[in-house]
RNA sequence: GCAGUCUUGGCGGAAUUGGCAUACGCGCUAGACUAAGGAUCUAGUCCGGGCUUACUGGGUGUGGGUUCAAGUCCCACAGACUGCACCA
């Protein structure tokens, strides 16, 4: 070890050396003004397409949790373009949404002037921390030239039948005035504003998306994402196999279908029972004798939200129709049909047929109205509970003696289609995308209603359907679109016939931006189509996307949809477009909670920037803990970034013309590779850490030879830009250091000579020796004799098993 | 209820995938430099015993198992988080 420089110098020079206030707007400037981070487009290069989820531009501007999430991005394109790829590293806006439209109203200023307000304090910020976006590709969502391509597609999707218009019971929020789909109205809550949402009768567009279920789960075998990503979306899409079965109902000519996932229960089908929302309760509603008690049951239904029906698991509730019954198919016997709200109108047909025996809810409801539970799987307590095991079947005719439920299933299903009551069939929990929204802010439906030819889509040339200039953002009455009462909007005429029609006065919701916007950053600026074809085969996929496990479901699936519709139709070249997805995790208040206003407990990333640089800001948030997990901001640790930093600078006190030694070489090589593959494998903070320790050899060293220095910081660069590029100048580097190649190590650099490894006994770590590199067992054993501890452990006892794993370990084994 | 992830010092977290548990950072303790330190530097820091040297016992949520060897694999239990949820 070699005393280190004297302290009061070093104090000195290093505030000095490490002004970031002076570095980090410098670079930013070169950067910004030699268009470095340029996609290129027509190169030879291998490409690399990498995409951070684009932000909603609110008002409050950005939080930590923006700065790590693209982080990730950040360090992997940097590093990817100094090996030599042509990145594209893009970023843009997606700013049509309701908290805009809300704070227009609320200050009477015009969406547009907020959005582009947020928008240019977003990109300022994101300046300040050094970002190495192509800042010539910014997209916003809002803006004409875009939404006229949303359109497009909208217009694609209509032609092609994937649109529908239908009266629905729907997801409403009462306080924004705006029907919600399933996905934005999770636990009866809105998305939005968090109240209560309940169930109105709408004129809803639909987007077929069920019928892309099928692709998009066996796409999701094509492509890199994480298990749990991929199951989760598995899980949204919810596929079950099963059949349809049609219970006669006595006495009229219908017939009532049911879906179920186990038609070989159904000699144990004692009731039957619909949703209150059933359209058979009114086609018959003049033979049913207690339509009073029914229409007040549904009445009730109406009023609870869908959480609170959800909620009220035990207890179950329902009347039955007094007016007609059904017959199982496969007995004949008569039985009794119900309504009750634990069966819902949205999934399979919105009516069940009921196997107390074999269903807790089911048993539940046949023991609230005493009705009969027939066993037909052996193997439960019938006097107990509902038994849902597998078993073998009894009471079921032909079924009977069946032990295995694939089995028994198939040969009920051919019964019930050689009977032609019934068929195999599929059902997924995934629904329809109610796609219209009756707000303001938002790309127009290009849709016009024409009295006599119905709705036609606006023809293609006139694209784009302007959303047009209005006084008022409110609501109408009714939850109207504020677009309805705007005269010169709403009055066109037919684009099929000619004659005077009307506008669509709703818009799309804010996930339909964001379901393509990937493929414009490709060719922003393209006014004859959404993405030229040939720049199109060049970028696409998308190589690695990452964002918030809270658009897994939502946003993932609707583009992925999308993607495969464009696909189909002929319009993009791959079939899904994200070839690789990442996650990252939350950051949580210094407290260990969720960030948020009303806590008091967000950290702006400018304030750190301030006090810190964007360096240190950069460092941190990749530094903190496992990427993918929700770690707590620690003000304290982030100062210890900092000082990392300062003593990065402070390394040029050190720097020799020298070589290495031979252990510092091999440092080297190991933290090259370890770094190089930390980055890959998104384990940044044992990159980060692996840096450290080089530099705390370094300072043991005393010295450091200069190309060493510069390899270090070419490694350390797509964490901290600034102060790499301040130091790769200082020492003479060629061109940029953000444009330096990457580091490349030598395998048979990075292992030592001679390594040290444990000795056990029995187990029990007794010391280490030093030996050669892949030395032999003997040797190695021999050394392993030679310590004292060893020696004593193993006096007097016979030696069993000498085990010796090269390079790793050696284990004596005595009695 | 179902699915998935997880539980390691005072704290955030490491552990090449079965081979020296606690890397790196924070904090803390002592010292140095200071007029001063919420700056910087040095040494120490899993818990306990020990002539505080040597050495030694215990230790990764709990209990068991497999193995020469378990934070890592298997079984059971407890707890935390995330997503879905009367999905027929």
């Amino acid at each position: 070890m070699i005393s280190r420089p004297g302290q009061g110098r070093m104090k000195a020079r290093k505030s000095m050396r490490y002004d970031y206030k002076k570095i980090e707007p410098k670079w930013q400037k070169v950067w910004e003004d030699g268009k470095v981070f340029r996609a290129v487009d027509g190169s030879d290069k291998p490409k690399f397409y990498g995409l951070v989820e684009f932000p909603y531009p609110s008002g409050a501007g950005m939080h930590v949790g923006h700065i790590k999430a693209y982080s990730s991005l950040e360090v992997v394109s940097r590093k990817r373009r100094m090996e030599g790829y042509n990145v594209l590293f893009p970023i843009g806006f997606d700013a049509y949404g309701l908290p805009t439209e809300n704070y227009a109203i609320k200050t009477n200023t015009h969406p547009r002037i907020i959005t582009d307000q947020n928008i240019s304090k977003f990109t300022n910020q994101l300046k300040k921390v050094g970002f190495a976006f192509d800042w010539d590709r910014v997209i916003d969502t809002t803006e004409e030239d875009f939404y006229r391509w949303t359109q497009w597609i909208f217009l694609k999707l209509f032609d092609h039948g994937l649109v529908y218009r239908d009266k629905a019971w729907v997801n409403y929020c009462p306080s924004c005035k705006v029907v919600l789909s399933n996905e934005d109205s999770q636990g009866g809550k809105c998305d939005i504003c968090h109240s209560d949402v309940i169930q109105k009768s709408k004129d809803v567009w639909y987007l077929k998306i069920t019928e892309y279920a099928d692709k998009l789960l066996e796409g999701l075998e094509t492509v890199d994402y994480p298990e749990n990503i991929k199951q989760q979306q598995i899980n949204w899409i919810g596929k079950s196999t099963g059949a349809f079965v049609n219970f006669s109902i006595k006495g009229v000519d219908e017939k009532l279908e049911i879906y179920t996932t186990r038609p070989d229960t159904l000699f144990g089908v004692t009731f039957m029972v619909i949703a209150p929302e059933h359209p058979m309760i009114d086609k018959y509603a003049d033979r049913i004798a207690n339509m009073d008690a029914i229409e007040a049951y549904r009445k009730e239904c109406a009023k609870k939200t869908e959480f609170e029906r959800t909620q009220l698991v035990k207890d179950k509730t329902g009347v039955k129709i007094d007016g007609f019954t059904a017959v199982n198919p496969v007995n004949g016997k008569e039985i009794p049909v119900f309504i009750a709200d634990y069966v819902m109108m949205g999934y399979g047909t919105g009516a069940i047929m009921a196997v107390p025996g074999h269903d807790q809810r089911d048993y539940d409801f046949a023991k609230e109205f005493g009705i009969d539970i027939i066993e037909v799987i052996k193997g439960g307590n019938m006097d107990e509970c509902a038994y849902t095991g597998d078993g073998e079947m009894v009471n079921s005719d032909y079924l009977n003696g069946y032990t295995n439920k694939k089995d028994s299933i198939a040969r009920m299903i051919e019964e019930l289609e050689k009977q032609g009551i019934g068929r195999a069939g599929v059902q997924y929990k995934m629904k329809d995308w109610a796609f219209n929204r009756q707000r303001y802010w938002g790309e127009p439906i290009p849709i016009v209603h024409c009295p006599h030819c119905g709705d036609v889509g606006v023809p293609y040339e006139e694209l784009p359907l302007k959303l047009p200039k209005v006084e008022n953002f409110e609501p109408g009455q009714d939850g109207e679109s504020p677009l309805a009462g705007i005269e010169s909007f709403v009055n066109c005429s037919c684009p099929k016939c000619g004659r005077p029609a009307k506008r669509e006065t709703d818009t799309m919701p804010q996930w339909a931006g964001s379901s393509w916007y990937y493929l414009r950053y490709i060719d922003p600026k393209n006014t004859e189509s959404l993405c030229d074809r040939d720049k199109m085969n060049y970028w696409m996929p998308v190589d690695w996307y990452n964002g918030g496990m809270e658009h897994v479901t939502r946003h993932m699936i609707y583009s992925r949809f999308w993607h495969h519709f464009l696909y189909d139709i002929g319009v993009v070249n791959t079939a899904e477009p994200y070839a690789k997805r990442s996650a990252q995790g939350l950051i949580l208040g210094p407290d260990g909670d969720k960030m948020s206003k009303s806590k008091g407990n967000v950290i702006d990333p400018l304030d750190i920037v301030e006090e810190y640089g964007a360096d240190t800001l950069r460092t941190y948030v990749l530094f903190m803990g496992d990427y993918g997990a929700a770690t707590p901001w620690n003000d304290r640790a982030t100062k210890g970034c900092k000082r990392f930093l300062e003593r990065v600078a402070g390394m040029t006190d050190m720097l020799t013309e020298d070589k290495a030694s031979p252990a510092m070489e091999t440092r080297f090589h190991q933290t090259i590779k370890k770094v190089s593959q930390d980055i890959e494998n998104m384990k940044f903070n044992t990159a980060i850490a692996a840096l450290m320790a080089l530099v705390n050899d370094i300072y043991d060293a005393g010295a450091v030879n200069k190309e060493d220095f510069q390899t270090f910081i070419r490694l350390l660069c797509p964490f901290a830009p600034h102060l790499c590029e301040e130091l790769w100048e200082m020492t003479g580097g060629e061109g940029l250091c953000s444009l330096a190649s990457w580091p490349i190590y030598d395998e048979a650099k990075t292992v030592e000579s001679t390594i040290e490894i444990g000795v056990q006994v029995n187990g029990k770590m007794r010391g280490t020796i030093t030996i050669p590199r892949d030395c032999s067992k003997e040797e190695a054993i021999a050394a392993a004799m030679e310590i004292p501890t060893v020696k004593k452990s193993t006096d007097g006892k016979k030696i069993i098993k000498e085990i010796y794993v090269p390079n790793k370990i050696v284990n004596i084994v005595a009695k």
